[in-house]
RNA sequence: GGAAGGAUGGGUGAGCUGGUUUAAACCAACGGUUUGCUAAACCGUCGUACGCUUGAAAAGGUGUACCGAGGGUUCGAAUCCCUCUCCUUCCGCCA
């Protein structure tokens, strides 16, 4: 969420930077809000102030003057109230805006090419999907998930699970050995507070599972991604510089409805309602973003480089960023099959705006009060991660190569499908 | 699931028979004095949010709210009432 400090002070800044995001949300309307909103704090707090007075007094004669004072009191507090819920309630459906280096554009084709990195594999035969691939091994069963549950989901079997065990493990090892992460088993069940501290919620709703529950106070929702989780951990405190960078990494399951891309990418498990991933979090100091952004996205390169799969890092434009990114950097690995890089990985920095939401702050040297940067990172889908492992390992009779990082994850096998 | 008790500032912890509480006191922290250095002692500072305001800025001044959250009673609520959340202890069930 943005700081209507900042929105008041450089309004025409922002009004002008909002609009890189393709939106459509009357941003007059905000200034609007706001003057209304502090003009009737004013007028409430002169009030409040003289009814204190009389309650100091203690003397009868002021007391009619004291009840008086409570009814008006209580009607502009409404007002204000209300004024306040509906500034927040644009506030809080406007996505982050673009950091200056990012390219302003529609949809991914304004999307910029960083680096490529990895040989591609010249097969001498015709590589087989994923999906192919493991059905023919009786390792990937779709039907079988949507007999027990529906369709998006699967049913990994036998080494191929062993090896989506593998990966996980390979990935969490290197983050909090080298990578320098804390690892984090967290719950994967979020209130509507946590959802909205990200940006999960108001805007995207539909997009995540919601439980059902008996109490019908709270919503909880199943997580879309271990994000969510990890950057609420630090919600509605106040830390301490001294105690930054933090650093999580957590291997969750993710439920995503996928609401909204019916028909696109039914076959296989590149698009799941549910996938493991392994995700990075940092909570920084506000002035370190960026630069946390670069080595987040190096740790995620870093598994790739490791298990030998070319990929190719894109800085996304943008209208193609997620609601609550300054700067996105996905990460594509080669998907043989498919001829094409596909995302693998996706690392944002938000900037303060997640802080902003979360009521998160810190203390610098100076005991200022300031907002924190956080960043979120796969590092890496896991799903993703087997497909392309798959992919690219393939042998001509079917069989899959066991990359030499993971061995040592699977007591030394060489090759699952070699029976 | 049943029963009981609790939630106060960074921590400990009074207040809880409604109006000298403006949330005491202690600890921690920070600044200072003293000191050869450390310690001790003494003095001072010591929350957050939002609003208004002085100032070029740095930095101030001032108001309101906040005693788990939200409502209510009252001229007046940390204190009384209601709802919710969370925690502790005991019982039951359970991987």
């Amino acid at each position: 969420m943005h700081n209507i400090k900042v929105i008041r002070q450089n309004f025409d800044e922002f009004k002008k930077k909002i609009s890189d995001r393709n939106i459509n949300i009357d941003i007059d309307k905000i200034l609007l809000l706001d003057k209304e909103n502090r003009d009737l704090i004013q007028k409430k707090e002169n009030l409040e102030k003289e009814k204190k007075e009389i309650s100091k007094k203690n003397d009868k004669s002021l007391f009619k003057r004291s009840k008086e004072l409570s009814n008006l009191i209580n009607n502009l507090t409404n007002d204000q109230k209300k004024k306040k819920s509906d500034l927040d309630l644009i506030l809080s459906n406007l996505p982050n805006i673009a950091n200056s280096d990012v390219p302003i554009g529609k949809d991914e084709k304004s999307n910029k090419v960083i680096e490529i990195k990895g040989e591609i594999r010249k097969f001498d035969f015709k590589p087989k999907s994923h999906a192919e691939l493991g059905e023919n091994l009786n390792m990937l069963d779709f039907d079988l998930a949507s007999k027990t549950t529906g369709t998006r989901f699967v049913f990994v079997k036998k080494d191929l699970a062993y090896l989506e065990r593998a990966i996980s493990n390979f990935m969490i090892d290197l983050h909090t050995q080298m990578n320098g992460y804390t690892e984090i088993s967290p719950p994967y069940i979020a209130n509507s507070n946590t959802m909205f501290g990200t940006g999960q919620l108001p805007k995207f709703e539909d997009d995540q599972f919601e439980l059902k529950l008996d109490d019908k106070t709270e919503k909880k929702y199943l997580i879309p991604t271990a994000e969510v989780i990890l950057t609420n951990m630090v919600k509605n405190q106040i830390l301490n510089v001294r105690d930054l960078p933090l650093r999580f990494v957590a291997s969750t399951p993710c439920f995503r409805k996928e609401a909204g891309s019916y028909g696109k990418d039914t076959k296989g498990m590149i698009r799941q309602h549910q996938f493991h991933k392994v995700e990075l979090v940092s909570i920084v100091s506000n002035d370190k973003c960026l630069e946390e952004l670069e080595r987040m996205t190096d740790c995620a390169s870093m598994v790739l480089d490791k298990l030998n799969l070319p990929y190719r890092k894109v800085l996304l434009c943008s209208g193609d960023m997620g609601f609550s990114a300054e700067k996105t950097y996905d990460i594509e690995v080669w998907i043989p099959s498919e001829n094409t890089y596909r995302e693998i990985s996706s690392c944002s920095s938000c900037g303060q705006f997640q802080a902003t939401r979360m009521k998160t702050r810190y203390k610098n040297d100076k005991d200022e009060i300031l907002y924190p940067g956080t960043l979120n990172g796969s590092g890496l889908a896991v799903g993703r991660t087997l497909i392309a492992i798959m992919e690219n390992y393939q042998n001509s009779d079917g069989s899959i190569n066991v990359p030499d990082a993971l061995k040592p994850y699977m007591k030394n096998i060489k090759k699952i499908g070699d029976n």
